[in-house]
RNA sequence: GCCCUCGUAGCUCAGGGGAUAGAGCGUCUGCCUCCGGAGCAGAAGGUCGUAGGUUCGAAUCCUAUCGAGGGCACCA
């Protein structure tokens, strides 16, 4: 039985019952999988949530609901317990009817119309072209590309967006190191001193077709930096195309401080009444909005800042037709909150509706369990391909969506290195290719889906199963409504869990010369079942799903 | 000083008001004549940082406090 299906008998039910003491919304009506299996398949706490409106006491509107929802087709039994809990159990064939049901609707089941339609932009990694990928924007790539996939499994519009900074200070001194290393001098104070420099320079050198020699100084890091730039930038793209990660559109800052945004934006500000001219700049009056200062958006020098290409930016966005924009940064850029849902309601909008700030955690490196420094500038940093190489792909998307992007992460090289079967998304990865191999063995041994017959797919393990693949759409919905991937990470642990001891239980191939039952056909149907929803599960969070491993 | 995030098993982390707080790894004991043992069954391991509050009920929400990390530019 499809969980919303339930849902919706269910609240039929409670209006029935409660009548006109009380307004009942879909709302009021949560179902869930109890902890505990002997709770039942389903759970609700509706008694408890609407005993005060209706004026009657927990236990006593759970036992006036009883009878009403054990009438509801394919509910076995409704158990009162606890302070007010309905525990419903289903009778096995409307449960196991799920696994035909999933079977059927292939990759579509667990997707949802939530945000059907809502163009949303998300903006992340967006790390400069100075250097290559650490960690910090790695996590960002494989969350920010997990989310993307998540909101889409809900109907929205989804634009994945980097914001190439190729545009200010960062980038004079990253050519500034570029034209010292070519010269063999020593890094400037405030430049960029990897390895990575000097072989970027030595690339500008080899691919110029004038000679460098000719150039006056400005000339020089001109050059440098175009050309540095463009390979750096090539190089990340790279990175995260090899990591599955394919921006749609890759947005210059430069070209919005070029052709005249900046000046646009802020002059709808200030037709808006925002701006105000102070000491020779020009600010936003952004603490009439809830931030903690005042920020200037063209300096004193005629420069404009930084936060004034954020603002074309955004309304460019918001031209572009996006409804929600979403931007991914690092913790350590946490004190931009203040200034972007000031900008955000300067335009009108609303913030934290039409702009959403993701804050996520640093990722640490620890070696040997003491933290290793990482720095663009020091040189020693840890990029994606150091990543990828010592664990792949997988296993590197996989550690780094499974957390909560709110944990600091810690990420030990060497244990990776060491012991690479410890991640859990071998277990995952295992589950799968272990619904593929029974596949392979049923087809072999003669067991097909010509029959099924869910009422054979009574023992516990089984209705444990089809209660987690119920459980499915709820934790893809919940997971893009709390913009948090890792859930489905978490979810699809489980899922594994309950498969691997499913299949421990109970056998699709008979044994030795048993005849082929409807019990091994209909098992089949499950354990394909069980096989889509990983694979689904795997599919949003950028991680493969083999069939063999 | 002010602001943000986090303190849950030995370690890494789940748990967005519900029942006996979970998983992986690590430790210990069992399970391969039969669909993949990268698996399963069981054991040990917890004052959910601390103290108050809200309520029928708090790891979860609020306040204070301690600890860790990060941030508070006419830099980007």
């Amino acid at each position: 039985m499809h969980p919303a299906a339930l849902a919706e008998a269910l609240l039929a039910s409670v209006q029935a019952v409660v009548g006109d003491r009380a307004e009942v919304a879909a709302s009021d009506i949560v179902l869930e999988r109890p902890r505990s299996r002997e709770h039942g398949d389903w759970t609700t706490n509706a008694a408890m949530r609407l005993a005060k409106r209706v004026g009657v006491a927990p236990r006593d509107l759970a036992a006036q609901l009883q009878e009403r929802i054990q009438a509801i087709p394919g509910v076995a039994a409704v158990e009162v317990a606890g302070p007010g809990f309905l525990n419903l159990r289903l009778d096995a064939a409307a449960a196991g009817e799920l696994a035909r049901t999933i079977v059927e609707a292939g990759g579509a089941y667990g997707r949802g119309d939530s945000m059907q339609g809502i163009a949303m932009n998300l903006e992340f990694v967006s790390a400069n072209p100075t250097g290559p990928l650490h960690l910090g924007a790695v996590r960002w790539a494989a969350v920010g590309d997990s989310l993307a996939r998540i909101l889409d499994s809900q109907g929205a519009r989804v634009t994945r967006e980097y914001y190439f900074n190729d545009h200010g200070a960062q980038i004079d001194r990253f050519a500034r190191s570029l034209v010292a290393a070519w010269r063999g001098q020593p890094t400037p104070e405030d430049g960029y001193g990897g390895a990575y420099i000097g072989d970027i320079a030595k690339r500008v050198e080899a691919e110029s077709e004038i000679d460098l020699l000719d150039l006056d100084d400005d000339a020089l890091q001109e050059h440098f930096r175009a050309h540095g730039v463009q390979m750096m930038f090539g190089e990340i793209k790279q990175s995260l195309a090899d990591f599955g990660v394919v921006f749609d559109v890759f947005f210059h800052e430069h070209d919005v401080q070029a052709n005249g945004d900046v000046e646009r934006a802020i002059e709808r500000l200030r037709e808006r009444g925002h701006i105000f001219e102070q000491d020779g700049a020009t600010w936003l009056r952004s603490t009439a909005l809830g931030d903690d200062k005042d920020r200037v958006v063209v300096r004193s020098n005629g420069a404009p800042a930084y936060f004034s290409g954020d603002l074309a930016y955004y309304l460019n966005k918001r031209e572009r037709g996006f409804e929600q924009c979403f931007i991914m940064l690092g913790a350590d850029h946490h004190g931009y909150v203040g200034r972007m849902m000031a900008m955000c309601a300067a335009f009108g909008d609303e913030p934290h509706v039409n702009l959403e700030l993701l804050i996520g955690q640093m990722v640490n490196l620890v070696r040997d369990g003491k933290p290793v420094r990482m720095s663009k500038r020091a040189g020693t940093i840890v990029t994606m391909e150091d990543l990828v190489e010592v664990v792949g792909v997988d296993a590197a998307r996989y550690s780094l969506a499974r957390s909560s992007v709110d944990t600091p992460l810690d990420i030990d090289l060497e244990l990776l290195q060491k012991r690479s079967n410890d991640n859990p998304v071998f277990y995952v990865q295992y589950a799968h290719a272990r619904t593929s191999a029974v596949a392979r063995n049923a087809s072999a041994a003669g067991v097909d889906r010509s029959a099924f017959d869910a009422a054979t797919l009574e023992h516990e393990t089984e209705s444990a199963l089809l209660g987690a693949l119920a459980d499915f759409p709820r934790v893809l919905a919940q997971s893009a409504q709390l913009r948090e991937p890792h859930r489905v990470a978490r979810f699809a642990e489980e899922l594994a869990g309950l498969y691997h001891r499913w299949y421990d239980a109970c056998r699709v191939v008979p044994q030795g010369d048993d005849a082929i039952e409807d019990v091994n056909r209909s098992r089949l149907w499950l354990n394909d079942a069980t096989g889509q929803v990983l694979r689904t599960a795997l599919g949003t969070l950028g991680v493969s799903a083999p069939e063999r491993m």
